[in-house]
DNA sequence: GCGGGGACCTTACGCGCGTTAGTTCCGGAT
DNA sequence: ATCCGGAACTAACGCGCGTAAGGTCCCCGC
């Protein structure tokens, strides 16, 4: 900038001041474009870090994740930056792996940097308690929650997806719809089954327990040994809905192994959307998608709405619907 | 720093001093602890935009990618990231979309951050040619090159791969082995190739162009009709190369539809190592894994010893090896 | 002829820190 | 008594920038 102004002929202020729009009409236009020239003469370079000390803010955002080791939430990631890069900050992300010590470390560090925020997001949709330090700044959780609900946290829809993709199966007709769960005792667990429960009662449809399985999500033999004993059912089902899509992959296996064919026999609808599996299955997979790119905006979006009224969040909670994805399995 | 040094009682300099170890002797043991139970007292935390500017360099490191429209590479980014910290840098990561564009500006912002080095990290193997405002810093390209050999590169072995694959295939004792390439015209379509043929030279196998195809990798179907066609040979092959992870998925779907079982009538091997197709297909795929955490590792360590020594970086091309990863469909 | 009010700039300070070039003090040797 | 040298510090500058608080000049109205 003291190049300029020398080029010039100004002082460095009435540079600063034309480089950032800050010229409340004190700058005439021709001494103006003059700088802007020279600055571009000079392929100036604003320095973000003394721009940061002189400013008292970084403009920079932190992300705090496990992804990596989860298969989801990439997509978080860009939605997050996509939006931030459009409110004129930096997101640093920190990938952790889950061990407890690296998250607060990587916290530190984000601090350190002087981040104005921070979204902490989960690989899977469950509670977190994040170290103390983390509410040194405002913080908001994506695809997780705290216990105390002290922080505001973005949430999908499980028992709105459970609901669509169940009541997509009515609507084609089906009445005898199999459900085979992840795990058990997990928040997405819960809500998807709630969901298939109110989207059968919606329609008036009878439960029965006997078609609702539960199955280790973490190979495809759980989806294929779950989906075999629901078609080994003297009632079998005409239609499954997996709680995942890892575990609907399983279940092809299974129904082709019955003899059967899809859709044409059993309809199936997953739960996730991870394009890897639903979009090279075949017939590709009709599946409800995790909102991750809008959880990922939307943290955003809350952080800087906080940030520019220089007011705490409501520690609520916000919930993304789960849109529904038609392919070829229903 | 001022705060801890006036409860110490002592200058600011002597604070900077201890904090930074800097102390050439020059400082009592004692005020030296002094000075680090008051930092601690404080909740003294670092400004980094200030160290960077009184030290005239920002301890950034940038890692621009389009890996999220990409299925592979988180895992660069991880590798990237562990040894930067490892150096006592921080990784600054700028997920784009392949909008050169974007990517431009992105660099931009990184250089803005006066990252001390880039490392720029394709989706898939293949050219690039970087906007010249790379070239303002030191670069290493990680799976990828450039067409005019001014940068390093670090690549994997497509060839070694492809050599793994076969030869593994081959202990098993398999002849006939067939090869489902991805799209020709391709860096890794052409490795890999050349990788298999290799590897059939080498155990004295007469190759047979019949069992070599190239599919469309963008869903399950070509991997699907490839296999199909492998399989209606009057001599099937007993064992199928599948130039993709993708691919052996759709090869999966053939090999069973034909009523054959994996991997006792046909071996299939695959190539990427992509967890959620490999580890979730029934039986669990064996596969040739893309070293993607070493190359990010490789490529900050690259960086790291150029920015240590003050010397640029010999642009040239190194090439990490691809692991064959053992499962159960060989 | 003079005060006033823009328009257009500039002076000067500080953000939090690293670092160079000292300064002070004290004990031992001459 | 004086000198010297090392141990243990400190004063002061500058990194690149934002910004509050002044200038200076000229035109306009009385």
């Amino acid at each position: 900038m003291g190049d300029i102004a020398q080029r010039v002929g100004v002082s460095r202020t009435a540079v600063s001041f034309v480089l950032n729009n800050r010229d409340d009409g004190s700058v005439s236009p021709a001494t103006r474009e003059r700088i802007l020239r020279a600055a571009e003469d000079l392929g100036y370079r604003p320095h973000a870090a003394a721009r940061a000390l002189a400013a008292q803010r970084s403009g920079l955002l932190g992300l705090v994740t496990e992804i990596v080791t989860s298969p989801f939430g990439m997509e978080t990631v860009k939605g997050a930056q996509d939006r931030s890069w459009q409110e004129g900050k930096f997101l640093l992300i920190a990938a952790t792996d889950g061990n407890p010590g690296l998250e607060r470390a990587a916290i530190e560090k984000l601090l350190e940097q002087r981040v104005e925020g921070l979204i902490y997001a989960s690989g899977f949709h469950r509670e977190v308690t994040l170290p103390p330090i983390a509410f040194d700044v405002p913080t908001v959780l994506v695809h997780c929650f705290d216990a105390d609900g002290r922080l505001p946290s973005i949430v999908p829809d499980e028992e709105g997806g459970g609901h669509s993709a169940t009541r997509h199966l009515i609507e084609a007709g089906h009445r005898r719809i199999g459900f085979i769960n992840l795990e058990p005792d997990t928040t997405a667990a819960r809500g998807r089954l709630a969901g298939y429960r109110r989207a059968l009662d919606d329609a008036g449809v009878e439960p029965d327990d006997d078609l609702v399985r539960s199955s280790d999500d973490s190979s495809a033999d759980g989806g294929y040994l779950a989906a075999s004993a629901l078609l080994s059912l003297p009632d079998r089902p005409t239609a499954i809905f997996c709680g995942t899509d890892r575990i609907a992959m399983g279940a092809y296996d299974a129904i082709k192994e019955h003899g059967l064919s899809i859709p044409s026999d059993v309809a199936v609808v997953g739960f996730d959307n991870q394009e890897l599996i639903a979009a090279y299955l075949r017939p590709k997979l009709t599946t409800v998608a995790l909102p991750f790119h809008e959880m990922g905006t939307r943290g955003v979006e809350m952080l800087g709405a906080a940030l520019a009224a220089g007011q705490p969040i409501a520690p609520e909670q916000v919930t993304i619907g789960c849109p529904l994805v038609e392919r070829s399995s229903v």
